[in-house]
RNA sequence: CGGGGCGUAGCGCAGCCCGGUAGCGCGCCUGCUUUGGGAGCAGGAUGUCGGAGGUUCAAAUCCUCUCGCCCCGACCA
């Protein structure tokens, strides 16, 4: 393509809206622009960088056995009302109305809709294992789109859903998408990590999140450096303390602390470590209130929580609700002598510990030397808490490490949750009627793109990977002379033979306009030619993420290019 | 949803406090010169000052309402 037959408004200015690497590089390069909040327009280069993405997920998926269809985004409520999503998905849901006032939404996800054309087509297991996936467009009413791509309203997802005749069958279709999706991150040039994930608003038993490792990421990581293991935070297991502490029991007693309500308020006012003090945090769910007792320097993790209570979600008790519930104002509520009959759970730690400071259920008090049993009691010990760095972890495999990612794709067995809700099932060989055992599986397209380039950039721009690039060799003639054109479009000519996407900027700008395009754009190889390189028999041709520059005579361009593309190492 | 910030030319911004002809840089258009890392000179075009209402002789500027966008937070007691 010629520079001048194509839209590429890049900017000189990082534009004002742009905080992360990805976004601004996005805009300036003028791959995309905003349309509203969370709403972008992919530009052609954009969009190039788009469709290779979708490409290699298409071949993998291809190749993994599944089979690309298209289903509507618009999806009529009835589907999303069967299985309970259409309350359930709240306000992520874009929901709108036809003319008849019938409710529809924009689907952000289709098991529903995938669910019911195979309950209604599929009636055999003769005709399982069965996987169907998508790309398409989606959309989620998130509550605060940010990052560009990274976290838009409206995005390009690929999404497929396998369907299996019993457990073994899905756990087989789970692994081939697992599978499938290390093939197609490390296709795409990215390093990322397979974690253990919570199953969230899809929902089922066992899930994986694909995550590229980037300081922007919005996930965190909890992975063993030398081990096995990696989850993400949500997910992350915490075994409980094996040691406990041997401090002798100390009397309890009531200490005045006026005004002092947070861990770190309290800590450096008694001149105690937050290890020793517990909080007492009060949650809400639908049917009650009940207490947490964490430690002062651990975090509850409300999805732990949420997932042991076996509710969806849990929040926080309002000010009021504490006040009722400890007769203190926020800050003094505690485990002992609670003056409201409540559910007491604690995370594991608090087995562990001995002496320790506690609101006193009055204001401006707290209690040391509350010691468990003696004190008070616990009805339910758990693992409540994020893990920390340096935790041990889990598989015995070593301490824990934290890092940030961006989640780039999620794979989910399902099992019958929806296809229960919404009575797919399918005739096994005895006549049987079962249910289908379903799996799902998503990457985030337009995501991945913007996580390459968060991972993939430098001071001058975007830096990308060989397979992703929108083109493979930018094409910068440094002059109009006869000789230079000539040049060019010789060498444009040979490399589109050779199947080498090239991208040709036949502007009349100076130099260093079109270095600084260039760069900015982040094709892997830019092939240069001047005058004075072509008085000496030579052109150029630059390594983007390298910065080196190898002069070689005209004739020997297609082949080295091609080499490099194709060869085993594309690190050039 | 709460807090903060911002909407003025394609982009980045000034002007607003203290009302009085709407500016700067880059970009864009024309011409000449230039041509290996964002050229020089000369000439030129470009604005419902986010929108609505109000105050005033007069509003980008003051007041009210509203829309949009960005950032942080969304309860760890």
């Amino acid at each position: 393509m010629r520079t001048t037959q194509m839209l590429i408004p890049t900017l000189r200015d990082d534009p004002g809206e742009a905080e992360t690497v990805s976004h601004r590089l996005m805009l300036r390069a003028g791959m995309i622009r905003k349309v509203a909040a969370g709403v972008y327009t992919y530009l052609p280069l954009g969009l190039r960088v788009i469709r290779k993405v979708e490409g290699i997920v298409r071949e993998e998926m291809n190749r993994a056995g599944a089979q690309e269809l298209l289903m509507p985004i618009a999806s009529p409520a009835e589907l999303w009302r069967e299985t309970g999503r259409w309350d359930f998905y709240g306000k992520e849901l874009f929901r709108f109305k036809d003319r008849h006032e019938r409710d529809f939404c924009l689907g952000p996800t289709h098991e529903e809709v995938i669910t019911d054309l195979i309950r209604r087509e599929v009636r055999s297991y003769r005709h399982l294992p069965l996987n169907c996936y998508q790309i398409q467009t989606k959309f989620r009413d998130e509550i605060r789109p940010r990052f560009g791509l990274m976290r838009g309203r409206e995005f390009i997802m690929k999404d497929a859903y396998s369907f299996d005749k019993d457990e073994a069958g899905a756990q087989l279709s789970y692994q081939k998408m697992y599978d499938a999706y290390q093939r197609i991150f490390t296709r795409c040039g990215l390093t990322f990590r397979a974690v253990e994930a919570d199953t969230g608003l899809i929902g089922g038993d066992v899930s994986h999140e694909f995550m590229v490792l980037a300081e922007t990421g919005e996930a965190t990581v909890v992975y063993t450096d030398h081990g096995t293991y990696a989850a993400n935070l949500e997910r992350a297991e915490v075994p409980p303390p094996t040691e406990s502490d041997p401090a002798p029991l100390q009397p309890i007693k009531a200490v005045s602390t006026p005004n002092k309500r947070t861990v770190e308020e309290v800590t450096s006012f008694l001149n105690i470590s937050p290890r020793q003090l517990v909080k007492t945090l009060l949650y809400k769910t639908g049917q009650e209130v009940l207490v947490v007792l964490i430690r002062g320097d651990h975090e509850v993790n409300e999805v732990k929580l949420a997932r042991l209570l076996g509710v969806n979600e849990v929040t926080l008790a309002s000010p009021l609700d504490v006040q009722v519930t400890t007769n203190a104002p926020v800050g003094f509520a505690g485990p002992v002598d609670l003056k409201t009959k409540v559910r007491v759970l604690a995370d594991h730690a608090i087995k562990a510990t001995r002496n320790m400071v506690v609101g006193a259920n009055q204001p401006d008090a707290h209690l040391v030397n509350a010691n468990l049993d003696r004190d008070f009691k616990v009805d339910q010990f758990a693992d409540l808490r994020n893990a920390q760095a340096g935790d041990p972890s889990p598989r015995g495999d070593g301490r824990l490490t934290l890092a940030k990612g961006i989640e780039v794709g999620q794979v989910f067995l399902l099992g019958t949750k929806y296809s229960k809700k919404m009575n797919a099932t399918i005739l096994d060989a005895q006549g049987q009627e079962r249910l289908a055992v379903m799996g799902c599986y998503g990457i985030g397209v337009s995501r991945t793109a913007a996580a390459a380039i968060e991972q993939n950039h430098d001071a001058k721009g975007i830096i990308w990977p060989v397979p992703i690039a929108p083109f493979h060799v930018h094409l910068l003639p440094l002059s109009q002379s006869t000789a230079v054109q000539e040049q060019a479009a010789h060498l444009y000519d040979q490399l589109g033979r050779a199947g080498i996407e090239v991208l040709w900027d036949d502007r009349d700008e100076r130099a260093g306009v079109k270095f600084n395009d260039a760069d900015l754009i982040g094709a892997p190889f830019h092939l240069v030619i001047g005058d004075k390189g072509l008085a000496q028999g030579h052109v150029e041709l630059k390594t983007r993420k390298t910065g080196t520059v190898s002069k070689l005579p005209p004739s020997e361009v297609v082949g080295t290019v091609s080499s490099w593309i194709n060869g085993p190492s594309t690190g050039h």
